[in-house]
Formats: structure tokens, sequence, C-alpha cells
DNA sequence: ATATGAAACTTTAAGCTTGAAATAATTTGC
DNA sequence: GCAAATTATTTCAAGCTTAAAGTTTCATAT
């Protein structure tokens, strides 16, 4: 899968493969030293910060599901994450009375406060370690994998 | 990180930001079908077809550690992941005369031929999920990533 | 030769991830 | 009303992942 420079294959579709192996190793190289950052100055991890972007987002709230769709990520997965920030009192788990199977999660007060704090510093790493890209090619850049996400919603 | 849609951030920055976010949701949606395909058309893992397409680059062989520094994943993971091919007959560790610390990892003949197999219809899943990206857009995107990538090379 | 340190690899513990099975609550069709 | 289907979530087993600690081997300098 990244797969990488040396025999540089060519023929129809190559360029598509070759694009995809550049947007893999892309991505898995800055998410390797934002892994890295997170662990070192705030003691948290990736999937963590996931999930309290997405509930900082959401004041009123996130189902387990909601959360598990909007990430990309199995139910299984979030329910395991959520537990580890509910037992470091970043978020919290309400019943509702509605509907008995589902909870809302939402930020608790103290993590609504780590996580902005955590945020504006990752939002300086970005802009680091984006630094080589223009800002008139990141927003090309962008509009160009929008489009291709719009091939895949409604999808599954 | 692969936060959305919702509340369209700006500011000095913020383009950078979202192009990340894009980049994140884009690799891992396709990360996800390539998973769910490998599993289910050839029940394996990628990982373990990543592993196999560096050998497959490689007739000679290679040591761990270049694995490891290769596909950007850490020594005791690609040690679990030759593990596993070992077990299903796809690799073999030769022990090398020179230095004993060390093994060759190589594909067995099966390896090569199951790599074979999957690798072409691997690149017609990418020829289909990337459809979307016309071969011109793919190399000037592949040409972008490329220069950025070129940001990183010898930090670690 | 032999200590010292570096290099290559494995092991370990903790956490992330998935898909599938299990539980529980709600909704639907009769 | 009630069985059946659906929905929301958790649990589980297997595998992936990292960082850190441990083992073995090699290289170097005395």
């Amino acid at each position: 899968m990244v797969a990488g420079p040396l025999p540089a294959p060519s023929g129809p579709g190559k360029d598509r493969l070759r694009l995809w192996i550049r947007l893999l190793r892309a991505s898995r190289t800055i998410e390797a030293e934002l892994r890295e950052r997170l662990k070192k100055e705030f003691n948290t991890t990736l999937p963590r910060f996931d999930v309290m972007a997405a509930l900082y987002r959401a004041p009123e709230g996130m189902l387990m599901s909601d959360l598990s769709r909007f990430l990309l990520v199995s139910n299984g997965n979030v329910t395991g994450i959520v537990d580890r920030l509910v037992s470091e009192g970043l978020v919290a788990r309400a019943r509702r009375n509605g509907d008995r199977r589902t909870s809302m999660v939402r930020l608790t007060e103290e993590g609504s406060r780590t996580f902005a704090t955590i945020a504006a510093v990752h939002e300086g790493w970005i802009g680091e370690l984006l630094g080589k890209v223009s800002e008139d090619d990141a927003r090309r850049l962008t509009g160009m994998l929008t489009s291709f996400r719009s091939n895949w919603e409604g999808r599954e």
C-alpha cells in the first residue's frame, strides 16, 4: 500500500494508483507526528482527540452511533474510547428519557476546557506540518478532495 | 481530527487545517473500503498486503528494519505481521552468514503468486475508488503531495 | 581479549480497530 | 396486545499499533 519510489510504474490507471500511494504516505506521516506530539505534550491520543473534536462541535451531545458514523470507525471502537474519556472525567454519558437504548455523550466542562487548549496548539502544528503547501494550493487540493468525496456519499 | 462540514472555520491557517481534515477523511474512507475488500475477497489484511507489496519490489529480500522504515511503522509491529505471513507460508526469513542479528525477509513462491493476483485486483479497485479524479488531476495532486513530502524527508 | 557501546530484532503492556455475536429497547405488522 | 423485525449499544476475539524494555550480535577501542 505504501509502495514507493523505485520502479515508477507506468500504464493506464497508474496515475491514480500513484496518487493513492502518495495520499496514504502523506496522511500516515502527518498522523504519526501528531500522535507523537499529542502523547508527549498532552498525554493523550489521536482517537481521543478525534472524539473530543466531534463532541466540541456538538454542545447538545451526540449518540454513540453518531460518533461512529462521523468518525468513520466502528461502534465497538467508539465504546472503548468513550469509556476511557469518561474515566478521565473529560466526557459524560447522559441517559435519555425518550429512548433508553441510547445515551447522549457530551464533553464535561473540564473536557471542553482541555480540548480548547489542545485544539489551539494542534492547529498550529498543522500549519507547521503543511507549511510548504501554499494557502492557495491548500484550497485547490481541498476542492479536489471534496469532489472526490462526493463520489462516496451515500454509498454504504 | 476527522472534523467536518458544519461550522466551516475561517481565519488565517484554516485552509491548511481544512486540507488536513479532508486528506485524512479521504484516506480513511479509501482505506476502510480496501480493508473490507481485502478481507472479503482474499481473506487478508491491509498491513499484510503492505508488507507483501514492499517485498515484491525487493526480490533479494529486505531486513526487518528496512520494512519498518519503508512502511512507516514500528519495528515491533513488523515482527508481528511478518510472523503471521510466515505462518501462512507467504513469507520466509533467511538467516544470513554475515550478521546473525538480521535475517532477510522474502516472499515465498506462493507469496509471490498470491501477491501478484491480489495486486492486479487492487489496482482495479483504486481505479474505481478514485474514478472521479481525472488522470490529469491525479498527476497534479500527486505533484503537490510530493512537494509536501520533501518538507519531511530527513526529519526523524 | 575484553569491556563498551551500538545495532537489529523481539517481547511486552496498553490501547486502537474491526466484524460478529450478544443484549436490550423500540417500532412495526397483524 | 404481541411476535417479529429493527435499532442502539456493548462485548468479544483476533489482529494491528506504538513506545519502552529486553536480548543477542556485532564493532570498536583499548
